[in-house]
DNA sequence: GGGACAAGAGTTTTT
DNA sequence: CTCTTGTCCC
């Protein structure tokens, strides 16, 4: 009956009241934290505030009401920063955020206000550091370099430093990108990263820093950032108390969702922002930090109260809204022996569905028979694929059940694998809009200028080289004498850059000169051409949604679309698909249903996650996978599973018990399953309570 | 200089 | 098995 209640009440203070009564008590607090107290002492409560969400207790609904109730109390939209931890979320809470908008100020849906400082740590930094370029000495056009470029980029300059021939074996480029990544990240000292994290590197020490320092000049000259420069940069930008102040005061508001998983930069960033904490909110789980791998410290919440010159409110968010009390019960007994955390306890009156189940099936094969019977199962039952999800540690861990699913034809969408822009086709046409976004850029020059026949690295180099001493690369490009079997092809390339350089063009006609130019090139390099051409082409109908090459470039790598494959192409919309997703990449999301794969020793927590910190990181892991339930929790136990690009043995089976995050007195909450169903006469087969690790027992002794 | 081939190594998760 | 690196031949 909203449309009597809208009626009723006419200001937008009492509609505002209306739609936070559907809120909880805490959920309430969190909202109107701050707000100017109507009687009595009107002071204000200017503490920053922490909210501890715990899993599916309404955080993004949380979140969102706050944002609304500021600006529905007048914040301006544009002074608003919500920082999250992907687009998509982003985009989720401007739209929650705008749907109680529309109703409390009475708009037209239509015109709900946008958050435009609404977006990622790094796709927020990006833009302010192109913004304040010309202060701090960088190129307005500067090009963003994803993963595969920076190790491309670091590869080269291990090869010129003479690292790549040494007698001993140095660490290959994509180490080397970890190690420095994870040293910027953390802020400590190399030698200390390496001792920790990657001790079998920590005799190059000294040739990894020289390396790291020429793998900094080389980015600078060629104008580009990799995606820790942009919190690195940012960071730095606001040590400069004047720049400092300039940024903070363009915000009333600043608020981070998944706080359990920002790094130091950015805590630093968020307190250089806001040095009293006026106005800062901060919403994460502790128990659900499981990016650590990639620098995010857990300290920066647990540690958040004391963070700033006045100490921090904290409302905690218990009540659970997903899931149902038998499935609470396991994930809580889960987290219950981590080491160190913000206590809560979730608790739920939604009504069962049965209990969680652990099922035992013999290996990977039984397993995803298993699985697929059971998604199945579930379908016949009412429930949509959609509604229905496949989780696992590593990417990998799904092959077996992928097969499975096609050969059943069940469709289903993949997150977190093999990517879009790692298809050699796309980033070739990507190269060569960079290219031509900012002729500086090495990387993407050297792709590109090798797709012509006849030009190869040395040739290319010696391009690059010309233009980085130039005036105006562009024109060098023009006049470059290539080796005479690529004259012919040479002329359409310059021709095609010339173009792409011409300030007039406009977005997105660039993409049809780049298929035009490109398209000859893909069909002599692939056999597949085909398959390639549709994604290609799909990348160009893409280009169409973004305001601009920059925006296009920019946002691509920092947010880059799921998975291509060998498949049709992504599904249609209307159509119904079963989620396979690695557990990081289900973060923040939940289903009806919830299946995990290999709840084993080894795989969960992984066999590479040593240390306690580590351990204690895939504990979090498997809770959060858990916590994406609401009605339907399977665990697989499979005895038996393979591993694969294994060194020392290469491919094999291995034997393994249930992870140890579940003990056998947690086990006793599930309803135990066994499949294929033990013979009847094999009594001698201990029964799987009992399995003996001894795999972890071999390990533990060398800790 | 470019491309084809052989050999050896290999630590998951992602903005 | 896959990716990277190094070598050899045109």
């Amino acid at each position: 009956m909203p449309s009597v209640a809208t009626s009723l009440l006419n200001t937008p203070e009492e509609r505002l009241a209306e739609a936070l009564a559907q809120l909880n008590d805490a959920q309430r607090a969190a909202v109107q934290h701050g707000r100017v107290a109507v009687v009595g002492n009107t002071t204000r409560d200017e503490r920053p505030l922490l909210v501890i969400a715990g899993a599916g207790s309404g955080k993004t609904s949380t979140l969102a009401h706050r944002v609304a109730a500021l600006i529905a109390r007048g914040a301006d939209p544009q002074r608003v920063l919500l920082l999250t931890f992907s687009r998509r979320a982003a985009q989720e809470m401007e739209r929650r955020a705008g749907q109680v908008l529309v109703r409390v100020l009475g708009l037209s849906s239509q015109s709900p206000p946008a958050l435009p400082w609404a977006g990622t740590f790094h796709g927020v930094g990006a833009r302010l550091l192109r913004e304040y370029a010309a202060q701090i000495g960088l190129d307005e056009n500067f090009t963003i370099h994803d993963r595969g470029d920076a190790e491309d980029l670091m590869g080269l300059v291990r090869n010129d430093l003479g690292l790549s021939t040494s007698a001993r074996r140095f660490p290959l480029k994509g180490t080397c990108v970890s190690i420095y990544s994870r040293t910027v990240n953390t802020r400590a000292p190399l030698a200390g990263v390496l001792k920790h994290a990657f001790p079998w590197c920590a005799d190059w020490e000294a040739e990894l820093k020289r390396l790291f320092g020429a793998y900094v000049e080389a980015k600078q000259q060629q104008h580009v950032l990799d995606y820790d420069d942009l919190l690195l940069y940012w960071t730095e930008m606001m040590a400069e108390p004047t720049l400092a102040r300039q940024v903070g005061e363009r915000f009333d508001h600043v608020l981070v969702d998944e706080y359990q998983d920002t790094n130091l930069l950015q805590a630093a960033i968020l307190r250089s922002l806001k040095p009293d904490g006026r106005g800062v909110t901060v919403v994460g789980d502790d128990a659900q930090s499981i990016y650590s791998f990639r620098g995010a410290t857990v300290r920066n919440i647990l540690d958040f109260p004391a963070h700033f010159s006045q100490p921090a409110r904290i409302v905690t968010l218990e009540r659970n809204y997903r899931s149902t009390q038998p499935i609470l019960d396991v994930s809580n007994a889960v987290i219950a022996a981590a080491a160190e955390r913000h206590a809560k306890t979730l608790w739920t009156d939604k009504p069962s569905a049965g209990q969680p189940q652990l099922v035992l099936v013999a290996d990977e094969a039984a397993q995803a028979t298993w699985v697929a019977d059971r998604v199945l199962a579930h379908r016949e039952g009412g429930l949509a694929l959609k509604s229905q999800a496949v989780l696992f540690r590593t990417s990998t861990h799904s092959a077996a059940l992928e097969l499975e699913l096609a050969r059943r034809n069940i469709p289903f969408v993949k997150y977190g694998g093999l990517k879009f822009l790692e298809a050699a086709h796309v980033k070739d046409m990507l190269a060569v809009l960079r290219f031509a976004q900012n002729p500086r850029g090495r990387m993407a020059g050297f792709r590109v200028t090798q797709l012509i026949p006849g030009i190869g690295p040395v040739t290319s180099a010696r391009l690059l080289d010309a233009m980085d001493t130039a005036v105006d690369p562009g024109a060098v490009v023009r006049s470059f004498v290539p080796p005479s079997q690529a004259q012919a092809e040479w002329a359409r390339f310059a021709d095609a850059y010339a173009a792409l350089r011409q300030p007039s063009l406009s977005w997105p006609a660039d993409m049809d000169i780049v298929l035009s130019w490109y398209l000859p090139h893909l069909e002599r390099l692939y056999d597949d051409s085909g398959v390639r051409r549709g994604d290609v082409e799909q990348l160009a109908r893409l280009a169409a949604g973004y305001g601009s090459r920059e925006r296009f470039l920019t946002e691509l790598t920092l947010d880059p679309p799921e998975a291509t494959s060998d498949r049709p192409g992504p599904p249609l919309l209307d159509e119904d698909y079963l989620i396979l997703s690695t557990i990081h990449s289900a973060k923040g999301q939940e289903w009806t249903s919830v299946h995990v794969l290999n709840v084993v020793d080894g795989c969960i927590p992984a066999d590479v996650a040593q240390g306690a910190q580590e351990l204690e990181e895939e504990r979090r892991l498997l809770y959060v996978a858990m916590t994406r339930a609401r009605d339907h929790l399977h665990l697989l136990v499979p005895q038996r599973f393979y591993v694969t690009q294994q060194a020392v043995r290469g491919d094999r089976h291995l034997y393994a018990g249930r992870t140890r995050f579940i003990t056998a007195a947690d086990a006793q909450r599930f309803e135990q399953q066994t499949w294929p169903p033990p013979p009847p006469r094999a009594p001698h087969v201990p029964p799987p309570a009992a399995t003996i690790d001894l795999l972890s027992r071999m390990r533990a002794a060398w800790r």
